[in-house]
DNA sequence: TAGCCGTGGGT
DNA sequence: TACCCAAGGCT
């Protein structure tokens, strides 16, 4: 019974599986990057970034001479910044550890920053061929159902671990096994109206013999996430304007913003970003008009995002230094911003 | 360990 | 519109 699945399945990935600029490659380095720019990221969304960042940077050692800035523009609109930082990170590391060599051990390779128990079982199992099974979102969930497991529980996941584990031995290619699992989870085992017929091993899936596929896993209810208003300054001095650049350590860390913050309860959004500017960068600004209105969603909140045009009001100056600047509109494309403030550029700078 | 971390696709 | 969620990892 085993190894008819893992027949059928390898016959079902061969006929369904879509094309991807990394499918046929054996490069580490571009397996790495294509795995790590996946992770919570659709396909249809990383495929062009990935590919202009191997135009960018062929090799691992490019990216580990380039630098963190350059990278993270590379990387923006992708989002989940720390990615990128990680990735440099870990081919620094392996330029000056491994001598430019990505390491062909598990232990070793997880060890790397970014790299983590998904990411070191694709790139062991598609570049070098070795056992590790993944288990992504994808397989996690053709595998609940597959086993009829409603709940997350360290069982469960240890007996979706045996089977997987099973298979991937008895499979003679174990990088198209996982990469035909999830395709399965992605094309046909979707979490609503799954296409059981396009399904290789739904002749042994008990979620499909109950007639209730999608009822398997039980889904977890989410927590809602809070609004903030938020207001940030273009602050003029003749044709240039003012921008910062975000500690690494926190959220959308390494990217450059406009000053501003958070609007107390009924606190008008021109004070709060009087005290935000003064809280922040010592000065006192005058507030001008509205340059722009953007809502937009993070993961655990939600903005709307206020911008004025303003000046520093006489006495005044802020210094560039390592972490800020004065630019021209012409110079936005010179640093990675996040998507709220391409946003607000395209409303106030045009 | 559960919360944090971005954005866009899909419905 | 509003919401869920995606080829996860870190702390």
């Amino acid at each position: 019974m085993y190894n008819t699945n893992i027949n059928e399945i390898s016959r079902w990935f061969t006929k369904n599986k879509r094309q991807m600029p990394w499918r046929d490659t054996k490069d580490p380095y571009k397996i790495w990057l294509s795995e790590t720019m996946l992770q919570q990221t659709q396909v249809k969304t990383v495929i062009p970034y990935y590919k202009k960042w191997v135009s960018n940077y062929p090799t691992i050692l490019d990216v580990a001479s380039a630098e963190e800035n350059s990278l993270l523009k590379a990387w923006e609109g992708l989002g989940y910044y720390r990615r990128c930082r990680n990735f440099h990170k870990a081919s620094i590391i392996v330029t000056d550890s491994y001598n430019g060599r990505i390491p062909d051990n598990y232990d070793t390779f997880k060890s790397l920053p970014g790299v983590g128990d998904y990411t070191a079982s694709a790139v062991m199992s598609i570049v070098f061929g070795l056992p590790y099974s993944v288990l992504d979102a994808n397989v996690w969930r053709v595998m609940c159902r597959y086993l009829g497991i409603k709940n997350i529980t360290v069982n469960n996941k240890n007996r979706i671990r045996t089977q997987l584990n099973h298979w991937i031995k008895q499979s003679k290619n174990p990088g198209d096994f996982n990469q035909a699992m999830m395709e399965i989870g992605s094309q046909a085992c979707s979490i609503k109206k799954p296409k059981c017929n396009n399904c290789p091993i739904n002749q042994s899936c008990k979620a499909f013999q109950f007639g209730e596929p999608e009822a398997y896993p039980k889904p977890v209810k989410k927590k809602g996430i809070p609004t903030y208003d938020v207001s940030v300054g273009i602050i003029w001095d003749k044709d240039k304007f003012f921008i910062q650049k975000r500690e690494k350590q926190n959220h959308l860390g390494g990217l450059w913003e406009l000053p501003g913050g958070k609007r107390k309860v009924n606190e008008k959004l021109e004070k709060t970003l009087q005290r935000e500017i003064n809280e922040e960068c010592g000065v006192k600004v005058k507030v001008g008009d509205r340059a722009g209105f953007v809502k937009h969603q993070y993961s655990h909140f939600k903005i709307k995002l206020t911008a004025f045009h303003c000046s520093l009001k006489n006495g005044s100056t802020m210094p560039a230094t390592k972490s800020s600047n004065w630019i021209i509109p012409g110079d936005v494309d010179l640093y990675p911003f996040p998507k709220a403030t391409l946003k607000i550029f395209d409303q106030a700078l045009t």
